[in-house]
RNA sequence: GGAGAGGUGGCCGAGUGGUUGAAGGCGCUGCUCUCGAAAAGCAGUAUGCCCUUACGGGUAUCGAGGGUUCGAAUCCCUCCUUCUCCGCCA
């Protein structure tokens, strides 16, 4: 949510920005019902201290058969306008919830994906000698994808990996979590993008794959059409469409002191998604499924270092995708792309040999303190002010699609898979897949 | 899954219908005392929203939501959750 106040102060911005996103609000019916409500609100506050003096006024006594009709009285004024504030006050929160964040001024104004704009591309597209398969084509000739089987027992969009790339997986796994735990490595990456922030490790977290509706909707994550799958039953649970989701609001309703700040996680999460209305050259493979297993990073920080630390787990990205050595580029999103909650947003594509392009593997979101602001996570500076955190996410690696681009990449003519030199040690020193 | 007992402020803990936003203790902050510290004494110490330039005032919150009542932390209902025991299991 945004401040309501800054609404106030700032219509017609809020429109521009929120329709540079590519979202309609009706900035005026909002500031109308915001009207409304705190008219309503002081005259319900006004009964309401009338009931309080009248039921205070004759303490540990009986009270008079004319108190107890004046106090019924204003019950039942109250219970009229109760019932008035209610209903406006739900309208209030729905368009209040229906702004977009504000992006920040160094967001690119575009109206579609193809305004996003290209930062830098690191490394050049793989050359192979011979024709490079698709990942699809070697992970089936190995014996490492099976998807037949995997429909016949789970349906559509699902595999079984077998093999060497399951170890692949977990050596991922390992590696990333001791780069992100190592201060060391981490102040190597500050240093070298001119960063201002601290250099503290990263926890390592497996959060809960299932979030209840209340806290799934504070994310402003929950998709129920397209993405999120519902448990079966009166159960008000949801699977985890990504380890952010049950990250993000691991301290809802809740003050955190800022000498604890920044807070940095990272979490490994099998993730599930309904992925309504996809197609095309996607459903190859492993690219997108229903069920894949991802490394997340979650940043908990004050207001004044949330946009560096969305920098730096940028750079960290860029550094993780680097390492293992595949040509990437570097996309800032433009206001249509960012997503409704986000102030900030880039992405890092890996090159795929088969489709000949570059294709989204990271994503880092900053939230500013619009998605705190819902879930009522707030920070306690040293002066005893209280504000609300700011937000930050990002891919750490998505596995089974970096799997599949890692295959293509590192295929060789004999139709053998190179292992990434960062990955040999966990894979118990061997060069081949 | 079954049975029982709980959920009160940063923490512990009192409180079963009327100055209880909430005793008392701990912690924390400030002041007094001291060369300094400790001890002691005094004062302060939750969060949201509304009004107010400000000082301040109002209102709500005792797990959450609803109900009863002139009046609810306290009574009733539903849900969530913690602990103990049993069952089942990795």
């Amino acid at each position: 949510m945004i401040d309501i106040q800054f609404i106030r102060d700032n219509a017609e911005l809020v429109a521009e920005k929120s329709k540079q996103k590519g979202y309609s609000v009706d900035i005026a019916q909002l500031i109308t019902k915001d009207n409304q409500r705190r008219e309503l609100l002081s005259q319900v506050e006004a009964l309401r201290q009338q009931r309080n003096v009248l039921s205070n006024a004759n303490k540990g006594e009986k009270p008079t058969a004319a108190q107890i009709n004046s106090g019924k009285a204003i019950k039942e004024k109250l219970s009229l306008l109760e019932i008035e504030l209610e209903t406006i006050d739900a309208d209030y929160y729905k368009l209040l919830r229906q702004v977009p964040n504000i992006p920040t001024a160094s967001v690119p104004v575009g109206s579609s994906e193809d305004e996003n704009v290209v930062i830098g591309t690191i490394g050049a597209p793989t050359k192979f000698d011979f024709e490079p398969k698709s990942h699809a084509e070697i992970g089936e000739t190995k014996g490492w994808i099976d998807r037949d089987r995997a429909a016949k027992i789970a349906g559509s969009r699902f595999v079984y990996l077998k093999g060497s790339i399951v170890q692949l997986q977990f050596a991922i796994i390992q590696w990333v979590m001791s780069v992100l735990t190592d201060e060391e490595i981490l102040k190597t990456i500050i240093e070298a993008n001119n960063l201002k922030v601290s250099a503290k490790a990263f926890e390592p977290v497996l959060p809960p794959a299932i979030v209840k509706t209340d806290a799934y909707k504070a994310t402003g994550r929950l998709n129920e059409d397209e993405v999120t799958y519902k448990l079966a039953g009166d159960d008000e649970q949801w699977l985890n469409a990504s380890a952010e989701h049950s990250l993000c609001n691991m301290y809802m309703d809740e003050i955190l002191p800022a000498d604890t700040l920044p807070r940095r996680y990272i979490g490994y999460a099998t993730s599930f998604r309904r992925e309504a209305g996809t197609y095309g050259k996607d459903m190859e493979g492993i690219i997108r499924l229903h069920q894949f297993d991802k490394l997340e990073m979650e940043v908990f920080s004050s207001p004044e270092t949330g946009e560096e630390e969305h920098k730096f787990l940028i750079a960290i990205q860029a550094y993780l995708v680097g390492k293992l050595g595949l040509p990437y580029r570097l996309l800032q999103k433009c206001t249509f792309d960012i997503g409704f909650p986000n102030a900030s947003g880039w992405d890092v594509e890996v090159w795929v040999p088969s489709q000949n392009k570059y294709r989204e593997t990271h994503s880092a979101d900053f939230m500013t303190d619009y998605q705190a602001r819902a879930l009522k996570t707030r920070v306690k500076n040293d002066d005893g002010n209280i504000v609300f955190a700011h937000t930050n996410d990002a891919t750490a690696f998505a596995l089974g699609r970096i799997i599949a681009f890692i295959i293509e990449n590192y295929q060789t003519s004999d139709g053998n898979v190179r292992i990434p030199e960062v990955l040999k040690t966990y894979m118990g020193g061997r060069e081949i897949l």
